[in-house]
DNA sequence: TAACAATCCATTGACGCCCATAAAACTCCA
DNA sequence: TGGAGTTTTATGGGCGTCAATGGATTGTTA
């Protein structure tokens, strides 16, 4: 199975467009989320990071899972439908392969905050997320360190 | 099989009319309710919040579902039919892709209370709904804390 | 004929689609 | 191995189309 792997750093137009890494594309090629015609991905905001999680039809598929499990017209499935596809945009993909970031996502990750005009793209396996540079050097420094902390219990990975 | 997904807020002119967003209208139009000649859409107070709930042919049929299920003429079944199918209304589209919503459903929703004059549709898989702004914001905040609390049990989206 | 509803038309701003350019990666052969 | 040529990416910009909205016009019913 596909996986999205590394991490890229793009520039967001003046237009808002962002091209998605050539790899990932690659990936949503073959599983991506489409709705009528045109591919998409399908991207909510991340509920534990300041970032946007995204994938194609298998994370959508995924979602669609975790609500299976409760009953048709339970207040609680609507309550938890509301947060897990109410936040979600399905993101068309152009010709060239770039996205626009709506600005409801775009606040949620603060993309454009900084003045770079940048996005990071991070392959977290079965989807990616997009994180502000900034935001992202920091959780990943964090990280980093974590891993450091761990490696001296367990005794040198 | 698609999915209604996210969420947009669109203007009431003058005379009541809301456009549907064009995302819903093009699913709607694959899985359309229709009688007689034109397009509508299935709508009837949800029943456990101040909105309402929409969709095409698959929610009426799931909502037969539901009610075939349960057993003929019980007490149950009366109450339940009558919640369900009673205040049921098809709303028809008009060519620019607009509904105008009847009193009874707007008044159940609170439709056009504050001032702003915008009603809310949230996705919701295989239906959406349809809210007042102010009061939807205050469900999605909740929607998301419930998520948060219920993250363990869900598995790591 | 007044009130209301259903169509039709017009505007504007956003978005999708196309093309152009430049840099990078890759191929292939001397 | 190195460098010329080709292909792929990333990015910028122009333009047509469509969605959302407002207003006008026609039709319908009490």
């Amino acid at each position: 199975m596909d996986r999205f792997v590394s991490t890229v750093t793009n520039k967001i137009d003046a237009k808002g467009r962002v091209s998605i890494p050539a790899a990932f594309r690659a990936i949503l090629e073959r599983d991506g989320y489409r709705s009528g015609g045109s591919p998409g991905i399908y991207c909510y905001p991340s509920l534990d990071a300041p970032a946007l999680d995204c994938g194609g039809e298998r994370l959508a598929q995924k979602i669609d899972g975790l609500l299976a499990g409760l009953p048709d017209y339970s207040d609680e499935r609507d309550q938890l439908s509301v947060a897990l596809y109410g936040d979600v945009q399905v993101l068309t993909i152009d010709g060239d392969g770039r996205i626009v970031i709506p600005e409801a996502l775009r606040a949620h990750a603060g993309l454009g905050d900084d003045s770079s005009g940048q996005v990071t793209f991070v392959g977290l396996g079965d989807k990616f997320q997009i994180w502000a540079p900034l935001a992202f050097e920091a959780r990943r420094k964090a990280a980093r360190e974590k891993v450091q902390e761990h490696r001296k219990l367990l005794g040198g990975v």
